[in-house]
DNA sequence: TATATATGCAACCATTTAATTGCACAAGAA
DNA sequence: TTCTTGTGCAATTAAATGGTTGCATATATA
C-alpha cells in the first residue's frame, strides 16, 4: 500500500478543495470542519489524513482538540508548475497585442 | 458512469501533467505522444480522452492522425484558484518584511 | 485492389478511492 | 470516579481509476 501522494492528487477531490479553503485563514477542528458537510466526520477525517500526509496542511494539538491549519508552501508547488504555462497565456496575449497592433497600422 | 470530471482531476495523473508538458508547445499525436511512456498506445489514448473530456485540450484532424494540443484557457482556471491562496503568501511575506523591518529598528 | 498504419472503442482486471459503521482512547466536565 | 466529548483507526463496501488485450474502421501506400 502507502500510496504515493502528491499535491495534486490532494486537490483533485472536490471535498478537500473545500476543506482547503475553509482553514486557509483560520485553523480549525475535523468537528468543526465536518459540521460543513454532509459527510461524516470520519469521512473528513479522512481527507484530512490525505492532506496532512501530502503537507498541504499542518496540525496542532489543543487539549483534546486539534487543529489544522493550510500550509502555504505546499499550494506554491502548484503555482510553480503553472508559471511554465503561465508565461504561455501571456505570451499569446502579446501575440494578440500584436495582431490587434498591425490591424491599428492597417487603418492607417 | 460518465464520471462529471474537471481540470484538478484531470492533473491529478502524472502521466496527464506529461502529456499536457509535451503538447503545451507542439501539438502531437497519440502514438508520437505514446512513444514517450511505457504504457500501450490505448493507454495514452484513454489518458487524452480525460483531458479532452476536462477541455484541457483540443484535437485537429489530419488526414487519418488527430493532433492533440493544450488549451490553456482551462489551465487559467487553476490559476484562478490559485489565486487567492497566492495572496495569502504574498501577505505573509509583507509580514515577514514587517518583523524584519522591526528588528532593524530595535537594533538601531 | 491489397496491405500497412493510426486511431478509437469495448471488455476485462487489479488497485485505489471515498464513504460507511463500529470501536478504542484520551481529555475535559459532572 | 463517572460521564461526555473529540478524535483516530480498522473493517467493509461500492465505485472509480489505470492498465491490459482484442477488434473495428478509416486513411494512406504498395
Amino acid at each position: 500500500m502507502e500510496t504515493r501522494r502528491d499535491i495534486f492528487q490532494a486537490i483533485a477531490d472536490p471535498t478537500r478543495r473545500a476543506i482547503i479553503g475553509l482553514i486557509a485563514i483560520t485553523a480549525m477542528t475535523p468537528g468543526d470542519l465536518a459540521a460543513h458537510f454532509n459527510t461524516s466526520r470520519q469521512a473528513i477525517s479522512k481527507h484530512i489524513k490525505v492532506l496532512v500526509e501530502c503537507e498541504v496542511i499542518k496540525q496542532r494539538n489543543a487539549g483534546r482538540e486539534i487543529l489544522y491549519q493550510l500550509d502555504l508552501n505546499k499550494m506554491k508547488e502548484v503555482d510553480e508548475w503553472l508559471e511554465k504555462y503561465r508565461c504561455l497565456w501571456e505570451k499569446r496575449f502579446d501575440q494578440l497585442e500584436n495582431v490587434l497592433e498591425k490591424l491599428k497600422t492597417k487603418k492607417k
